[in-house]
DNA sequence: ACCAGATTCTTACAGCGTAAGTTTGTCATG
DNA sequence: CATGACAAACTTACGCTGTAAGAATCTGGT
């Protein structure tokens, strides 16, 4: 009658499920809610039973941003040049990263050399190759794109989080702003008015073009 | 005559003490051995001692990667072209970061707002103006580079811990380098011989020279 | 001499990751 | 059907974490 469970009975536990209610909570409570005694709640399971599925936390963390990449689908093998592939997949990781910022953290500072993002890379250089550009050439902007885009977003996440942490700014931001960053303060006035950050678009776009004139 | 002190007498505790001692602790021993009571302990003190200085564990972390980005010292304003600037600001912060590389993932999961910071960014804007740039595009180049810098190091310190955790990368890695991904594997091969990242310059110098036409 | 404040240490608590061991369900085989 | 092997889930326990609250001690000004 009681709708707990057994001590043997199956709680149909998958790796899958584990990631996906570690990203959901990951998101909706943010990254030091993620416990393992937290996760297993939310599947109404015990901490422990998440380690028939998963080594560690920090696998599980792994497993978090391997997930987080393949969502970073390839763009369906459009016939374009190099630079509309590589516009197409910086925006595509892009995408996928702003829509997860509690999770960049975790994807800025772990490897990024499971499987699932090898193959993201291959497929990106299978295209880059067949549109006509040196292998080595095609993995050196590859990597160049991936560093920016990954760069770019950590600085975004933690602005982000910088505005939502009320105790240490307090005393030192607001007041040094106009005071002894003039420069700066002038510089991001004018600024204000561009809609979802141009900055992305303008380093991108100079990225491309210097690659070009070789 | 035991060494220890007593309640109250003073250990000369300083923020700046504290800072140095955990950034020294943190490169030795990694991130996760940073705790309280293991600062403490370098100094000589207890845990709850180092509350006096600062407000929280985040707090001393963010002041981690403000001390760091401090080091990053102004290049000693020489007079040159708006590119000799980035290219020395980008250098200059590779340098710092890759030479801490444990700290990395606080650096690029943290603020970067910090009042050091903004002075680093103040200087480097005044600079770029004074070489001749509007400030709104000095900002953005300073932002792109910034962003190319951060991804860079991150996926470098990413790279090199993975290389010393065994424990899920021997069953994932070794055999599909070469079977699932032949394009990666031989775009790395011929890569390999290379000194000290060429990558780097590769995409810092694109970047200039996207920079550069209007 | 004495008080006020600063500085340190002590104690305590709730939560963490996870090692080890226990209980229960499932299923192939005799 | 009975039995034993195996896997899944739960329990307990340990040492660690950050830090709130309070007691103890030293120091400098009166």
């Amino acid at each position: 009658m009681s709708s707990k469970r057994a001590r043997g009975q199956n709680a149909g536990l998958t790796r899958q499920a584990i990631l996906q209610a570690a990203l959901a909570l990951a998101e909706r409570e943010g990254l030091k809610a993620l416990s393992m005694r937290r996760i297993g709640q939310e599947l109404g399971v015990e901490a422990m039973s998440l380690y028939q599925h998963v080594a560690s936390k920090d696998a599980l963390l792994d497993g978090l941003v391997e997930q987080l990449f393949t969502q970073a689908a390839p763009p369906p093998a459009v016939a374009a040049s190099w630079q509309e592939c590589l516009r197409e997949y910086a925006y595509s990781l892009l995408r996928v990263l702003i829509a997860h910022p509690n999770i960049i953290p975790l994807v800025v500072s772990r490897p990024a050399i499971t499987p699932q993002n090898l193959h993201l890379m291959e497929d990106a250089l299978q295209m880059l190759h067949t549109a006509g550009l040196p292998l080595e050439r095609a993995l050196d902007m590859l990597y160049a794109v991936t560093g920016f885009v990954v760069g770019h977003v950590a600085i975004l996440a933690a602005g982000g989080r910088a505005r939502h942490t009320p105790a240490n700014r307090m005393q030192a931001i607001p007041d040094l702003d106009l005071r002894e960053t003039p420069l700066l303060a002038e510089a991001t006035r004018t600024r204000r008015s561009s809609g979802t950050d141009p900055r992305f678009g303008f380093a991108l776009e100079a990225m491309l073009r210097g690659f070009d004139t070789r």
